[in-house]
DNA sequence: AGTAGGATAATCT
DNA sequence: GATTATCCTACTG
């Protein structure tokens, strides 16, 4: 039980190395309530390890302390005022990777789905982070829960193993540094994965 | 098609 | 007081 084709559990997965990780979240199905997503694109952030673009590079604080506690645990924020973002912890405890969720494909519930997101294709209904948690309903309450157990929010494995040649990397979206490092992952032509775009640096004020 | 700018509030220095 | 792991609308070509 919980364990995919090749023997490993998906909690092993997540408790290991945070790039490995990513990639095998890929596929996965997350349930929150009666809406369930396929995860399509997925980005790996390694905390205090070097990683500026991570929210817990300058150490531990109220808003990022479940990053640094055990795998599996929903670290949710809240950015520009408006929308919500899901990470899914990984690694040791005491070691502040994450992996931010950025996009998936809406397998039941479509119609809930589409309630709480108006005016839009089907294909955008999940298609970027904060789309995601609109879709599912993810908000503060989630912050802190455990994924894998008889929470609000469900993550499971795959119900299909996703072949790794179907799996391409690159750049980080939405970051301002660390672009030499391909930690964002996605399942080729899929059409739920969002297109790149980078950083648009806010010009100062008047 | 692609890009530019505004909305809007918690978090951190 | 500055910044932000974004989304939406409106504009240009």
């Amino acid at each position: 039980m919980g364990r995919s084709a090749g023997g490993t559990a998906l909690i092993d997965l997540l408790a290991g190395p945070v790039l490995p990780a990513a990639r095998g979240l890929l596929g996965c199905l997350l349930s929150a309530g009666d809406v369930t997503v396929r995860l399509t694109e997925v980005e790996a952030y390694a905390g205090t390890a070097g990683d500026p673009a991570s929210h817990a590079h300058r150490g531990r604080t109220p808003r990022n302390a479940v990053m640094f506690g055990p795998p599996g645990y929903a670290y949710v924020y809240f950015t520009y005022g408006m929308h919500w973002c899901m990470n899914v912890v990984t690694g040791p405890e005491g070691e502040a990777s994450a992996v931010l969720l950025r996009a998936g494909a809406v397998v039941s519930g479509i119609e809930l789905a589409r309630s709480r997101r108006r005016s839009t294709v089907d294909r955008d209904l999940a298609r970027g982070p904060a789309r995601l948690c609109s879709a599912l309903g993810i908000d503060r309450t989630v912050y802190g829960t455990y994924l894998l157990g008889d929470g609000p929010v469900r993550l499971s494995p795959p119900a299909s193993p996703v072949p790794p040649s179907t799996v391409e990397s690159g750049p980080r979206v939405g970051v301002n540094g660390a672009h030499d490092r391909p930690w964002r992952f996605w399942i080729a032509g899929d059409p739920t994965v969002s297109p790149y775009r980078r950083h648009t640096p806010r010009r100062p004020t008047p």
